[in-house]
DNA sequence: GCAAAAGTGTTGTGTATACACCCATGG
DNA sequence: CCATGGGTGTATACACAACACTTTTGC
């Protein structure tokens, strides 16, 4: 435990305590996506155990940007929409670390695709890892479940046009329980971010699906304030 | 795209670029209190230029607790109340640094509390400062904003009792705008939090207030959901 | 014609808003 | 008795939950 970390390079804050070390800095990406109607993410296998992709930030960029290429540089993947969660110093392996951790959203495909070094992992049935990327990983649950209610983050999820009821299961992947139809139309067409692209998606000798495209012109911080704290 | 995952036998992370420095890491409080009906924050007077109060952590601490350490040694105030709240990488006076950010609130006063080497500064008329503090300050404003809807945060900016009229100023200084007294009052006695201390505040030619307490026994997290997100 | 998913409405219940007057006290 | 802030109720509109049947298609 009493690992001396070794030195970087000074660049140190007045308010620094002299003789403070630098903790390694990590970012680790929690990555969704809905895969047959399961809520899974993206873990890289190393040597038998599996772990969040990670990696550092490059110096003088934005950690933003380093999270994007940190996760394409692990896992190969785009993400479609990626958010940082919370920051948080811990004694791993040894070491003392501090960790930003970023939730990523990626396309559900029919056929989930391959993740390098790596793969995708039911919610349900995760395999062992450190005890901090577990902790990652519930919070990361944890808030994109709440954002579910209210940002339209779900879309992230979808390809560009879906049908009403890929987006329903997509929202019951998410939250573990099932919803009740017509409740959801309604809500989400009330909502008025849905546009009809006016074609249909047939597959299956049942009434062809109306497809949709998620409308854009929307303010999302919109719904980070409740009705009453707004106007006036 | 071709990125050989290396192994990591060693507990570094795999993406780390070799020779790669480490960036300065600041902890920053942007600590709220409300004073005569008004939002302020505290800042530190550094040589004519004020700053937000900082420093580094400490190594094999948590942040939280670094974050609660620095405030109080740069201002020798104890907060009610305190979350993280963005991590930042900025270029800054000539390095790189990551930025923790860290919402405080401080008890409200009636007689403003002197801010050891700094003060209290009305966020209607904040003193020029660096561009990052600007921007961490903005954030932390839009934050406590919307977290007054949704959460009891606001009950850390008053004292153990207080009246209604206190806690309708406080939610009125900090949202910048005038609420319905008769519709604030019903909605937080109804939201089941308060309880009456039976005891009474006079202190004018009016009619004495009902002193309230805040009633701990709720759960927070509640708050987060949305109904219909939660149960079956 | 049947299986399979798409689509559609109403009713009750709770919650937010707008709005104006009486009450208790100190001086 | 009056000035000052404390305290109260009602009517209306909107939002959410519960709940079951008809429609369109492929085979």
């Amino acid at each position: 435990m009493k690992t001396p970390i070794p030195t970087v390079a000074d660049n140190r804050s007045p308010d620094r305590p002299a003789g403070g070390t630098s903790p390694r800095l990590d970012l680790r990406i929690v990555l969704f996506t809905v895969v047959d109607g399961t809520l899974a993410l993206a873990l890289i296998d190393d040597e038998g155990r599996s772990r969040l992709p990670q990696g550092a930030p490059a110096p003088h960029d934005s950690l933003d940007r380093d999270a994007r290429r940190i996760l394409h540089a692990e896992t190969g993947l785009t993400e479609q929409y990626l958010e940082q969660l919370y920051t948080l110093g811990v004694e791993e392996s040894g070491g003392w670390s501090v960790i930003v951790a970023y939730l990523g959203l990626a396309l559900s495909e029919r056929r989930s695709p391959v993740v390098a070094g790596g793969g995708w992992h039911a919610i349900s049935a995760l395999p062992p890892m450190s005890e901090t990327d577990r902790m990652v990983i519930d919070y990361a649950l944890v808030r994109l479940r709440a954002k579910l209610g209210y940002t339209t983050i779900a879309f992230h999820l979808l390809p560009p046009t879906f049908t009403l009821r890929e987006l329903q299961q997509v929202y019951e992947s998410v939250l573990g329980h099932a919803l009740d139809k017509r409740n959801f139309r309604r809500r989400v067409l009330a909502a008025g971010f849905l546009e009809e692209t006016g074609a249909r998606r047939r597959d299956g000798s049942h009434r062809p699906a109306q497809l949709y495209r998620f409308e854009a012109a929307h303010d999302p911080n919109a719904y980070l304030t409740p009705t009453w704290a707004r106007g006036e």
